[in-house]
DNA sequence: TGATGGATTACA
DNA sequence: GTAATCCATCAA
């Protein structure tokens, strides 16, 4: 019976998603999410508290038919549609009620490339899913997938542990892109000198400063 | 009910 | 730099 001590990797992750959603953010670095027949390795992420003090979230206000899943268990995928033409994709983390989650920003496709680049216009490899939106154009992830236990075996979505784990002295953390406040976050991790990590931008108003 | 701007991307 | 373009949120 000893053992039972030693846990699957997938256990681990569960419960690694389960707990505080910063460690849980480092942790998908390098675990891989399938969808579609395409499975990414994902190299950079973006964490959110829920209604605990953290405006950029948009679980910050409560819950709503949008943000439902992200009150629920840890493990679930939040889809949102943003700019008016594009999917995010985010992993529910933390426990029932608490709404945090982690944005997938970015990957490297590891499988089903053809299939990538079929939903996606660029056929520049390294591009295919590199930002979250294009992310999720990659793997065929829209509004159907909400709500996707990304834990179950026969789910749409699926998450896996890392092939090889990500070492820390490959961890590098700052602030979150496209968002407004929060600057002294550094809550955006992602994988040091990896070609799929997208460009720091800082947040530009759409309107004209007068 | 109307205004506003967004966890983005592609292109000039 | 800006257009594309739906939707959640907020003020009135």
């Amino acid at each position: 019976m000893g053992d039972r001590a030693r846990r699957t990797p997938l256990s681990a992750l569960r419960d690694l998603l389960a707990g505080p959603v910063l460690p849980a953010a480092r942790g998908l670095l390098g675990c891989e999410i399938s969808a579609g027949g395409v499975t990414v390795r994902i190299t950079e992420v973006e964490a959110y508290a829920g209604t605990d003090g953290d405006p950029a979230s948009h679980a910050y206000r409560g819950r709503t038919a949008r943000n439902a899943v992200m009150f629920g268990p840890a493990g679930f995928l939040y889809v949102y549609f943003t700019y008016g033409m594009h999917w995010c994709a985010n992993v529910v983390t933390g426990v029932e009620g608490e709404a945090s989650a982690v944005l997938l920003r970015a990957g490297l496709v590891v499988g089903g490339a053809d299939l990538a680049r079929e939903r996606r216009r660029s056929t520049v490899e390294r591009d295919l899913a590199r930002g979250p939106a294009r992310l999720c154009q990659a793997l065929g992830v829209d509004r159907t997938a909400y709500g996707a236990d990304l834990l179950a075996p026969d789910s749409p979505v699926r998450l896996s542990p890392p092939v090889t784990p990500v070492p820390d002295s490959l961890v590098a953390a700052g602030p979150r892109v496209g968002v407004t406040g929060a600057l002294d976050r550094e809550w955006r991790f992602w994988i040091d000198g990896d070609p799929t990590v997208s460009a720091y931008r800082r947040h530009v108003p759409r309107k004209r400063a007068q």
